[in-house]
DNA sequence: CAATAAAATGAACATGTGTTCACTTTATTG
DNA sequence: CAATAAAGTGAACACATGTTCATTTTATTG
């Protein structure tokens, strides 16, 4: 007579018992734990967040992140597969919520050259409010999984410009010019008069001196795209 | 009595003459020896700045230059105290002559305008001949010390296109505008139209894409400035 | 050649950090 | 409570790479 797994199913009825009374037994994932785990996970992605928010992507390492989420460090693996993918998690969930803001401002107002204009300056206002996090988005360097969601990020934000270019052309408002083109240099213009100078400032520039950089920035913007 | 050395100085003159012979006898070094150092030196300077032009500072290693000048490891750090130092070193040799000629060009024409289009399309020519290189030196992410070096090279070209965009409105030929500012931008413009682009394209584009990038850049670069 | 020291070597060391995994703790179920 | 498995732990491991240093090789000199 054979036994599996130590039960001899045939020869006693008490062994068969048990043997289902260990199946039912079986540990199951309510709503509760589920709810604990997306607390856990939410913990883990707001740590991380605040990490790079403050310090940028190179101040963020898997200990870190686990420590300020109050978690062991290989607890942090059992709901993001690498650092690259918590990073890029991240970095979507950062940069998310102000590409639509962008994309929004660029349908309102009244002419194409005023929505164009107002975008511009809506962004830089945000940039200035959240220096090291605008500089880990646009510009700062990091692994090739974040670089490509940053790579996608410049070119999402190209993508509004482009589509306002275009529609500022038709409309007359701008000289005709390869809107693609022209797109990319906006991002190129603000990454390097506001975003890049904004990381490295020590101090918070004063309100003052905020719009009348913004205003040179947009003036700059609008002389770009040869806006009447 | 006492030896210095092993060397009875007193006590015996054959000990004496063996001292002097021995402080005779020293190793110097001879020009010959001299100029096998800098060919060593060079060799290390070459390696690395062929990793660079072609991989980028991100391609580099000790291990590799090493291999590549035919050198043990070690060698290098009699010729350099460290790899960032290494870099920095390289960096500035290879900026320095494409600094000069931004520099030069930028005095060479009729009028300012004519000066500055000179300028950026002479600059996005070369660029477009080095990609890797460009890349690297502009936009590239390094160590801190490099990193240090990158961020003087491009307020350096800024520098010179301020000085341009102050005369252009001295002549009333550009706009009233803040010249440090729009410098940056004009920087930015190119990095975000050309550099990056030209580092991440798989294959080299053809002279009449070429062309047309070149002019797209120059046109938006004159309308930033608000050349007349 | 002998004495000397500079130059060269490369294995070993140091370091930082992402990742794993054997083990412990906790939650669930009848 | 007993059985189960998921969740959690953190020390150990993996790995890359900059740097050191005891040792060997080479060059120089009378």
């Amino acid at each position: 007579m054979r036994s599996i797994a130590g039960c001899d199913l045939i020869g006693s009825p008490i062994s068969l018992s048990r043997f289902l009374i260990r199946f039912i037994m079986a540990y199951r994932q309510t709503e509760k734990t589920k709810a604990r785990q997306l607390e856990v996970r939410q913990a883990i992605v707001d740590a991380a967040l605040d990490l790079i928010t403050n310090r940028g992507f190179s101040g963020i390492s898997i200990r870190a992140v686990a420590e300020k989420a109050k978690l062991a460090s290989g607890s942090v693996y059992k709901h993001f597969a690498s650092k690259s993918e918590l990073c890029s998690y991240v970095f979507r969930l950062a940069s998310k919520a102000e590409l639509a803001r962008v994309a929004n401002q660029s349908l309102q107002g009244e002419t194409v050259r005023i929505r164009l204009q107002q975008t511009v300056i809506g962004f830089s206002e945000r940039a200035i409010k959240q220096p090291r996090l605008s500089y880990a988005l646009i510009a700062e360097p990091v692994d090739p999984l974040v670089d490509a969601e940053r790579i996608k990020l410049r070119q999402d934000y190209a993508d509004v410009f482009a589509e306002l270019i275009t529609e500022g052309m038709q409309q007359k408002e701008f000289v005709e010019q390869q809107a693609n083109i022209s797109a990319a240099a906006l991002v190129g213009i603000i990454a390097e008069t506001l975003v890049v100078p904004l990381s490295r400032a020590k101090n918070k520039i004063t309100v003052k001196q905020q719009s009348a950089l913004i205003g040179s920035i947009q003036e700059l913007c609008m002389r770009a795209v040869g806006s009447a």
